[in-house]
DNA sequence: TCCGTATTTGCGAAACCGCTAAAATATATA
DNA sequence: TATATATTTTAGCGGTTTCGCAAATACGGA
């Protein structure tokens, strides 16, 4: 299948509205410690069940996790290791620019962001 | 100033939106080749300059480009390079992904990604 | 059947997209 | 100076998409 470049492009936009989401940034955050269940996500970020299952929905169609069942729990893993680095990547780009402008004091570690707090 | 967690993962939503168009996308990739015109922009992406402007303007709140002035023409350039290196990451994760579920043949180049096509 | 888990549906408010038209801004020329 | 020209920005428009939630629905196990 031939791509052109224009598709790329779309393509990668639709990527990258996947990501500019907090609570699917989170989302991502957490299970790539480790897998976890619709209900678990929604307690570590204190967001209603729905709304975490809507997100997941939305991962899942962009092959971003995977699901594993096991009696009537969902447990979401991340398929690719490799975006939440890519994703801290981008977040160093931010922490940079925002330390350059004087936003932010101190140096943050953007591998130390944790999602309790 | 103290930037919570949630606050970072707010952020970097609201960056990665600035990153979910595949226009402004387009315009981080040329700029990242050289500085250029609003209307040389409008041409090489073959898109009504008054929508270049305001996709331009987006990247300038976010301070992921610069201006400089020369007589009428405004000229644009990337204020970090390493900001395409991480949107090129992004697109490699993408890439990978499509390559393994069979959307896309051959590897490609995410770097080699041109914007004339 | 009853209960725990997850998904789907429907909603209003808000944001986004690309365009045309109009308004600034700066340069050149008579 | 006055006027025309080149370049960019801003305003406003219809149409689309997104957000998070509550309610309703599905589904599997005990």
């Amino acid at each position: 299948m031939k791509i052109s470049n224009q598709e790329i492009f779309q393509l990668h936009a639709e990527f990258c509205k996947v990501l500019s989401n907090p609570k699917r940034l989170m989302i991502i955050a957490l299970l790539s410690k480790e897998d976890m269940s619709v209900g678990d996500i929604a307690k570590a970020t204190n967001t209603a069940l729905a709304t975490i299952s809507q997100h997941l929905r939305v991962l899942r169609e962009r092959h971003i996790v995977n699901t594993k069942k096991a009696g009537q729990t969902v447990y979401y893993s991340l398929v690719d290791a490799a975006l939440m680095e890519a994703t801290v990547m981008i977040r160093r780009v931010l922490l940079k620019s925002m330390h350059q402008r004087g936003i932010i004091a101190r140096e943050i570690d953007p591998e130390g962001v944790s999602h309790e707090d």
